[in-house]
RNA sequence: GCCAAGGUGGCAGAGUCCGGCCGAACGCAGCGGCCUGCAGAGCCGCCCAUCGCCGGUUCAAAUCCGGCCCUUGGCUCCA
């Protein structure tokens, strides 16, 4: 069984080939630490580490590389609202992404590298495109020569000359050609240049611009421009050749084109082999972003629904696909969760109970297990398809919860089987949090404590036919978020 | 305008590469039944799809080819 990937270099599904038979460099273009990270964000996050957990499971060595851009004209505009200066502001982001990630549950990747601490390698990449007559300079800034690199365009299927019938011809500026673009700036950021991307609580342009970090170069003082930092950093810690690049869809032009160009240039070898692209996050008819301000922050989403319910959403549209973001399919999501972690639940308490026995056989409970090892493998093969991996996983537990429903004796060995199932592909895999209670501890258990208590309670009124009283404690647990359920066995219960 | 990705049931969303297992998956919503003190969960069954439109190829097309319409994204802020 082989992996199949959407290549946007060739537009189809090829198979994937990894350089090494055994390793896999993968590397994701992480975002401008500017703002806080919201569900659009996530959605690349957490299916680049399906993938990352995909590929461990086919038995390669992943090395997975993510970057932070730290160093931004974004960032320098918000300097007085998160930070007193552009890298005050970019360790207040980078913070976030690392709790969201956390909270994510996301696989770690080997090094998250900043723009701030490549400035070296950035100088050398450009020093070397200068050399070998890619790029010029021109008052203090570096710009890559696009008229030079032939193959430009081959990603994002367009022309140069196609670019600059677009363009306006009076925006070249001190470039030689209007579609160059900036590998270096000279001196710091410019007070009109953040203008638009400035909140009214930020400081003052003039001084935000005074905190833009500089570095020495060969051209004097000045940064490095937007795309060449992933070309560094991808070289420093993986290979001038990726067998995986993945970045969002509005990434596709300019950023990786010109990452293409300025990354073959100088190496002469090709930049990636297979490029993916994750579909946008979009609520009705607008895609989810920072600069439109209709977004749901990662944060707000888990405290709201939780781990399970946001990663099970993100998982239910295939990577490559756009994905909608609205009330409804969230809370769809949620049953589609709720419906998983329950069959997995009752999978678990059958198998423990005193009515599993081991002569016992439900072959179509077996025959579900040996489909979902069929399945789901052919489904994450099929171009990373979690959303038929999802439903494997569901079918799973329809034929979990018929077993349940109509044996009297349980088939340990099914049950089992079916676990190390939900186990294997739902909680490796998928990474979601079928089992456990998020790690909050000490207060989970007195709250079972507590909940068992009234529970005790409601029994006794049930039992004394004071059906109204026990309503009302069922209500009261509810209103506190604590799912119960009466079964023959005796209620059961979900915390919140 | 140029480039790209899409248009599948009430919603959401797979399938399109490699035509037939698609009389279209999984799920949500809705309806009927079982279970239940009630509710929930679960189970069984049902309802909802001329797969954007037109034409072509084929024994056979959601899937291939051609044309058209529409939507969204990108076109140097963006995952």
């Amino acid at each position: 069984m082989t992996l199949r990937v959407t290549n946007t270099l060739s537009g189809e599904k090829e198979v994937f080939e990894p350089q090494d038979p055994d390793a896999v460099t993968l590397y994701y273009c992480g975002l401008t630490t500017s703002d806080p990270p919201h569900l659009g964000h996530a959605r690349g996050w957490v299916h680049v580490d399906v993938m990352h957990r995909w590929l461990s499971w086919l038995g390669y060595d992943v090395h997975h590389v993510e970057n932070f851009t730290d160093v931004n004209e974004k960032i320098v505009a918000r300097v007085g609202e998160d930070g007193d200066s552009e890298a005050d502001v970019a360790r207040s982001y980078i913070q976030d992404v690392i709790r969201d990630m956390r909270s994510l549950n996301l696989k770690r990747a080997e090094v998250y590298p900043r723009v701030s601490e490549h400035v070296p390698e950035i100088i050398d990449l450009v020093e070397t495109l200068i050399d070998r007559g890619y790029a010029y300079e021109a008052n203090g800034s570096v710009y890559f020569d696009v008229t030079e690199f032939d193959e430009y365009g081959e990603l994002s299927n367009q022309t140069v000359e196609e670019l600059d019938a677009q363009g306006d011809p009076e925006e070249r500026g001190e470039k030689r050609h209007p579609q160059d673009f900036a590998l270096w700036k000279a001196d710091g950021v410019d007070p009109v240049d953040i203008e638009e991307h400035r909140h009214p609580e930020a400081a003052p342009a003039e001084e935000a611009c005074e905190t833009a970090q500089t570095w020495d170069s060969p051209w004097g003082e000045g940064r490095p421009g937007w795309h060449i930092e992933c070309s560094a950093m991808s070289m420093t810690h993986l290979d001038e050749t990726l067998d995986i690049h993945v970045g969002g869809q509005d990434l596709v032009f300019p950023h990786h084109e010109n990452e293409v160009a300025q990354s073959e240039a100088a190496t002469g070898e090709t930049f990636a082999n297979h490029w993916l692209h994750v579909g946008l996050l979009e609520t009705k008819a607008e895609k989810m972003s920072s600069s439109l301000g209709n977004f749901a922050t990662v944060e707000e989403a888990i405290a709201e629904h939780g781990l399970g319910v946001v990663r099970t959403f993100l998982l239910s549209t295939a990577y490559h696909s756009r994905a909608t973001y609205s009330e409804e399919t969230l809370a769809e999501a949620e049953e589609r969760f709720d419906r998983l972690q329950r069959g997995y639940e009752r999978a678990v308490e059958a198998a423990d109970s005193v009515d599993a026995a081991t002569k016992v056989a439900d072959d179509d409970l077996r025959e579900a297990v040996e489909d979902t090892h069929r399945a789901v493998p052919e489904a994450m093969n099929d171009d990373f398809n979690t959303r038929e991996a999802l439903a494997a996983l569901l079918e799973l537990t329809n034929a979990v919860n018929r077993h349940v429903d109509e044996r009297d004796a349980y088939d340990y060995r099914g049950l089992r089987r079916a676990i190390e199932a939900y186990e294997e592909f739902a909680v490796d895999v998928l990474g979601l949090p079928l089992g456990g209670d998020g790690g909050d501890g000490g207060d989970v258990r007195l709250a079972e404590e507590l909940v068992e208590l009234v529970l005790d309670v409601r029994e006794s009124e049930r039992e004394a036919g004071n059906y109204e009283r026990a309503d009302e404690l069922r209500d009261e647990l509810d209103t506190l978020g604590v799912d119960v359920e009466d079964s023959d066995d005796g209620p059961t219960y979900r915390l919140p």
